[in-house]
DNA sequence: CACGCTTACTCGTATAGACGAGTGGGCAAG
DNA sequence: CTTGCCCACTCGTCTATACGAGTAAGCGTG
């Protein structure tokens, strides 16, 4: 095994005030941004950085949870402590629900990602009425119940969002909307369909860590925050047909908006 | 000192297979949700939890690094571990460089935050030619150096976001753009001036954990993560003539868009 | 009254040790 | 050769202890 001592790692400075695990942590940090470990690779275990280092255990440990916490590693039990690879992005462009992508039977997700040679996945699909959250009922202009559609997508297996949409129930029920599955172009297709032609679509995006539960659900590695996408999507008689919440693992997307000048 | 025994918190749970710390955390994530620690409100010390669980002072710890991590709570030298309050956000909005808006001396974001009883203050300004790095010389297209505009923006003394502008040298040089304060309606209004009408942007939205630095110039707490926007201003030639990279502190932002449906 | 010191309480840093549990390779038995 | 066990190595959890340093309030001195 080839030994620290072959320059990947410096030394301490004592007389530094800067703390010993904060000393330990940036030289890591710096030999991942200069490449020296390189995506996917492996850091030296705990116990060799105790040899090299000469301080406890625990002091390592801290250091790595400081590198956890900025998302640039991450531990994984009776293997070691690994440069988390960034994954494919994907990239949702503003005009993403125009019409003109609403016409074949697949759904955007699945076109878009089997265009860039991902598998893509959707599951845990959930459609059922429910008391509107006051948010939602806000939204969508005070109604008391809604269709909630659930769904998660997977990228290569991999969760990278989890989405519902909420639709006033006097426009949903019994309509194929409130079916599994709503059909070729997706439920905003089966609304124009319905008379409710679409006008524009409001987006507001926030960013934050995960709660406990989305890190289940979206599996996501200590150090990775998401993006929480709600949009509202408004018919050309301005009342709000629906609201879709959307959870997003943040190092899985890049979005891009085209905004006019005037 | 009222005891903890008051039914803030329960017991532990022995024959659960859920680490210690994690129980804790959980608890005190549950009671900070149900409002039981309100917003700034100072958590028990690390030794009444050491008392009331029975357990080490590194375990409770460990819980504190765990809701630290989601960005629940902050710890401050000498006084606690509190509640980490929710700060006023600044809402973007996606027409907030509609030329209508660009009439006034002041800037945007100073107009804004007065309107919202804020104060809002600029500093950090500098302005140089510098060698435009890869990306920004891909975007600009091919351009070999540039001028940059950096500044940062505070919200009632704390710091929310840092931004750099990017114009090639060619546009900027030896025009007001290359001053400090470029005068009413900002650098949008000197390019139109200059005859480089606007025509639209494009804007790149990330989020991620920030790195040290950002920690330091935007005096984040842990568990904030940022919002990474990148926009670029095209003329009705369709030439890229600045590049805006902005960091901001995501637990003060919500980003607005409006889309057409078309 | 005002100032400065002491003191108690807070979190920050670090050590040393123990046991548990997941992983993977090697080795021995079948 | 295959199967299964063992072992070495990895990180995960927890304890106990020690000292440092920031904070704030009280108390005594001038």
């Amino acid at each position: 095994m080839p030994s620290l001592s072959s320059g990947l790692l410096g030394d301490l400075d004592p007389t530094s005030d800067r703390a010993v695990f904060r000393q330990i942590a940036d030289q890591l940090r710096e030999a991942i941004d200069r490449g020296r470990f390189k995506e996917g690779e492996k850091l030296p275990s705990e116990a060799e950085l105790v040899d090299h280092y000469g301080v406890s255990r625990m002091t390592v440990r801290n250091s790595f949870s400081v590198l956890q916490g900025e998302g640039l590693v991450h531990a994984e039990h009776g293997k070691g402590v690994f440069v988390r690879p960034r994954p494919p992005v994907r990239r949702l462009a503003s005009d993403r629900f125009a019409r003109r992508h609403r016409e074949q039977g697949k759904s955007a997700f699945t076109v878009e990602a089997e265009a860039a040679g991902s598998h893509p996945q959707v599951d845990s699909l959930e459609v059922k009425e429910e008391k509107a959250s006051q948010d939602v009922s806000a939204r969508l202009g005070s109604v008391r119940r809604v269709l909630a559609r659930r769904r998660r997508y997977l990228l290569d297996g991999r969760p990278v969002e989890f989405a519902t949409s909420y639709l006033p129930l006097d426009i949903a029920r019994g309509t194929p909307i409130a079916e599994p599955n709503p059909g070729p172009g997706g439920i905003y297709a089966r609304l124009e369909e319905l008379g409710h032609r679409l006008d524009h679509f409001e987006e507001e995006i926030r960013a934050r860590m995960p709660s406990p539960g989305e890190v289940r659900t979206l599996r996501l590695a200590s150090g990775v925050p998401v993006i929480h996408l709600i949009r509202t999507a408004y018919d050309s008689e301005g009342r709000a047909v629906e609201v879709c919440d959307t959870v997003m693992a943040a190092d899985a997307y890049v979005l891009s908006y085209q905004l006019p000048a005037t």
